[in-house]
RNA sequence: GGAGAGAUGUCCGAGUGGUUUAAGGAGCUGGUCUUGAAAACCAGUGAUACCGCAAGGUACCGGGGGUUCGAAUCCCUCUCUCUCCGCCA
């Protein structure tokens, strides 16, 4: 969410950001509600010092044992009247934050300009991509030839997009949850948590995915709960509404969670695969940060999850994602892409974002930049430190061999119970 | 699921319709005293949001609604916390 006051005197900015992102927003409409917003107020605080000032008044006369009726039938008008403003102020508002929450963040100044993932720049690469000297196979095929994943069975239970992980590729998901978490808690200092997987609403719309996306996100019937699509909602959430002690930040969280995503609008995208699932696990990482810090930050952030694919020697590129791709809450974002033999390309396996005061302007996370002085936003970023699913994919991919087997990366090794290879 | 008790400012904690448009205490800030500190004493103190160029004003006693000239206080409703009982991984 953006500032009412600074879209008021950056019309044109925000105007042009909306633009850049091809992304509508209401301004017009904006202006004249914000515009009468201010004019009921002025209105109706008008009449309640005057209605103040009388009801002072009226307890005097009464202990004198005066008559008040005529002022009681004067303020029983004035009340009236109030209330009438206030209703109106009431509308004019929900329309307003209505417009608000649905306005994008506006893109830092040097994020590309560009229509779609095409315009998205590549930053830097690391390794090269695998190369086969036999027919690699893609890992939906490797995955079921093994016996370790199992999408038919998956189907029967439940339904599309979801897999049975079985035997090694169970265990082989469990070493990466363990493997990052401990790589990011111990070398990289972000504090471990374990978060709910449901949120209310008004978690969901801390951290933007609501009201605007409400269809990508599964909901549970009969209740105000929904899935979390990522633990960046209950993990940034978790400091809603409160005020931050400067000496703390910045705050670095690591959370491991299953993510539950409804893929609306992805129909026939990644059918096959670990690659778009409704339910993954992920790694996330999450950050509160001072505001003139939040971009060093974000650098940081960006390489500790890329360390991750170092070290289990995945190729991969880092690309910065052009204003047309940038995610709604977003003002900047890093793609980690790791190479994924059957697309032939560089597929996300993380995407690592500052939202600048965006997010904690909605769930109102603050701190105090200096004693006595006036509370501000912190700045959050997040990203994937990496997502399981797709790494599975990555590692039978880029680590199959002629046997059909799959080499254990070194460094999954002991969290592996010392298996290094996956075989029939 | 049943029964009951709560939610007040940075914290503790009074307050059942108008000298409470929130007492008192703690904390914090400044001062007096002291070689310095502690203690004591004195004074100040909403780290809130909004409107306004400003002066100033309005709102805010868990959230929402209602009664009233006037609500922290009365009524309705929701959320959360705690205690006891039942059920349960």
């Amino acid at each position: 969410m953006l500032d009412i006051k600074f879209i008021r005197n950056n019309v044109e900015l925000v105007s042009e950001a909306l633009k850049k992102r091809n992304a509508e927003g209401n301004l017009d409409e904006f202006l004249k509600l914000d515009e009468e917003r201010r004019e009921l107020i002025r209105k109706s605080e008008d009449l309640k010092k005057t209605r103040n000032a009388v009801t002072q008044e009226i307890a005097k006369l009464k202990r004198e044992k005066k008559d008040i009726t005529h002022l009681t039938q004067e303020m029983k008008e004035v009340g009236k009247e109030i209330k009438g403003y206030d209703e109106r102020l009431k509308q004019v508002e929900e329309r307003l934050q209505g417009i608000l929450f649905e306005i994008p963040n506006i893109p830092n100044a040097d994020v590309p300009v560009g229509d779609s993932d095409d315009d998205n720049v590549e930053i830097r690469r690391w390794g090269e991509p695998s190369k086969f000297d036999f027919e690699a196979k893609a890992h939906w095929d490797l995955g079921e030839e093994l016996g370790i994943l199992d999408p038919k069975t998956a189907a029967k239970v439940t339904g599309a997009r979801f897999t049975f992980l079985k035997g090694a590729g169970a265990r082989l998901e469990r070493a990466l949850v363990n493997f990052m978490l401990d790589l990011h808690t111990t070398e990289h200092g972000y504090t471990e948590v374990f978060p709910p997987y449901m949120v209310h609403r008004r978690s969901m719309t801390g951290t933007g995915q609501l009201p605007k996306f409400e269809e990508d996100a599964f909901k549970i019937q009969g209740t105000d709960y929904f899935m979390i699509p990522t633990a960046e909602v209950p993990v940034t959430n978790m400091y809603r509404g409160e005020i931050l002690d400067r000496d703390i930040l910045p705050i670095k969280h690591v959370a491991y969670s299953a993510c539950f995503r409804a893929e609306a609008g992805s129909a026939g995208r990644d059918t096959r695969g670990l690659i778009r699932q409704h339910q993954f696990n992920k790694v996330e990482l999450v950050k509160f940060a001072k505001p003139e810090e939040s971009y060093d930050e974000l650098e940081k952030l960006t390489n500790d999850a890329e360390e991750v694919l170092k070290k289990l020697g995945l190729p991969y590129r880092v690309v910065v994602l052009c204003t047309g791709d940038l995610g709604f809450s977003s003002a900047k974002t890093y793609d980690i892409e790791v190479w994924m033999p059957s697309y032939g390309r560089y597929v996300e396996i993380s995407s690592c974002s500052n939202f600048e005061d965006f997010q904690a302007r909605r769930a109102d996370i603050k701190y105090r930049p200096a004693k006595g002085e006036k509370a501000t936003y912190v700045h959050t970023l997040n990203g994937s430190g990496v997502a399981i699913g797709r790494t599975v994919a990555a590692i039978i991919e880029n680590y199959q061999q002629k046997d059909g087997s799959i080499e254990i990366p070194e460094a999954l090794v002991p969290y592996m119970g010392g298996i290094e290879r996956i075989t029939k």
